[in-house]
DNA sequence: TGGTGTGAAACTTTTCACAGCT
DNA sequence: AGCTGTGAAAAGTTTCACACCA
């Protein structure tokens, strides 16, 4: 068992990831924790003591080796493997997904698109075809599919869940918006889009109340 | 100034109000914290603190009154207003959004799709039609546009972010990778979705070196 | 000199545990 | 009897400030 990383750090460490491969990419040798951090949004002794957590090349009054540093980061991130992941539901949000341009730079290749809708199966999707679902199990084991998307109605995404997790995947980002139940072992990432917005109308809401004072 | 409610919390109110109104649609009456914690995905000690934050109507021995905590979370959120939105990026993603259903059932009017690229301008979505960037300016002000979303690259959010709040738009939600630099004034959310998949393959990466220890 | 590494402080968030009300 | 409301403890996260070293 690894030393543990905490999970915000976690969080950050694709954010610098990207900031060094520009930083590589322009030839930079070294980067400061405040330039990193700029380049993250992110306050600069936050970024010193996240790097803390990993095999650190910082020399002090210098800054951090830019190609050491983003070497260690690609190693920790599983960036120099190809992932295949496979999508569960091509409704609109699925298929934008199968073609993210973003993934397939980050080393995510789509395996595969899945739909119950028989309707949707044999559906072009750039290079892909969308499958039944039915085929989940076969296609999973084949590409060995560690990570699942899920982008299905909200009703049955717990169904779908449980099979990808049946089917062998460790990991899944669900953009249904429902919590899911699954044994602790699998990693779930929520992602809710109307959540997101819905927080910002609650400060748009308070702004607007504090600018015209109730009753 | 109202008194203020902790991020974290605001970030699940929209998640219990969505249970609620399940709960409200079923005729329930009252609803305990553990029911709202199940159907949250939180600990039902969190549900309760969270629920002190606003008027609370619960009623110890019995729970709390599902309508009378819906309706005071409708109030926090603004859920009974409808809020205009735009969406700047005509790609995939920004299509998948323009036309993404949840929005809509939430209170969330896509006033307009804009893209830079003329050969987007035009395009045809639902009843949308795609608009030139330079239209943003008008169609915020037309529309009384508060929040925007951005599908742009990477390369083009902090301009467009700009042009949004130089608009008047006071809430933005970030598809771009990249962290948007705006007064303190204007609520931003950033979501990435690569980052998102980086994080479980941390996770998965983890995982394998755990089952064979290395050197 | 300039920027890292890091204890310590400040703050936030979560969880516990139980008094107190219905 | 049962479930809320809440102080207090625990855990996690961010920020500060400065010793230390290339």
């Amino acid at each position: 068992m690894k030393s543990s990383i905490p999970p915000a750090t976690v969080g950050r460490l694709p954010v610098y990831l990207r900031a060094l491969l520009v930083l590589e990419a322009s030839g930079a040798e070294v980067v400061s924790s405040a330039e990193l951090a700029e380049a993250s949004g992110v306050n600069p002794a936050q970024v010193r003591k996240d790097l803390t957590h990993l095999r650190s090349s910082g020399k002090r009054g210098v800054g951090y080796d830019v190609m050491g540093l983003a070497a260690e980061m690609r190693k920790e991130l599983g960036f120099d493997q190809r992932w295949a992941v496979v999508i569960v539901g091509a409704g609109h949000l699925g298929q934008a997904l199968a073609t993210y341009p973003g993934f397939l730079e980050r080393g995510f290749d789509i395996a595969s698109v899945l739909d119950a809708d028989p309707a949707k199966a044999g559906m072009e999707l750039g290079d892909l075809r969308v499958e039944p679902l039915s085929e989940l199990g076969r296609l999973c084991a084949e590409r060995e599919v560690a990570i699942g998307i899920i982008c299905t109605p909200a009703d049955a995404a717990q169904e779908v869940a449980q099979k990808l997790v049946a089917a062998g995947v460790g990991s899944i980002l669900n953009f249904a918006p429902v919590p899911l139940t699954l044994p602790g072992r699998v990693n779930v990432r929520q992602v809710d889009l109307s959540v997101e917005l819905q927080i910002l109308a609650f400060h748009e809401q308070r702004r607007a109340e504090d600018e015209a004072p109730g009753p």
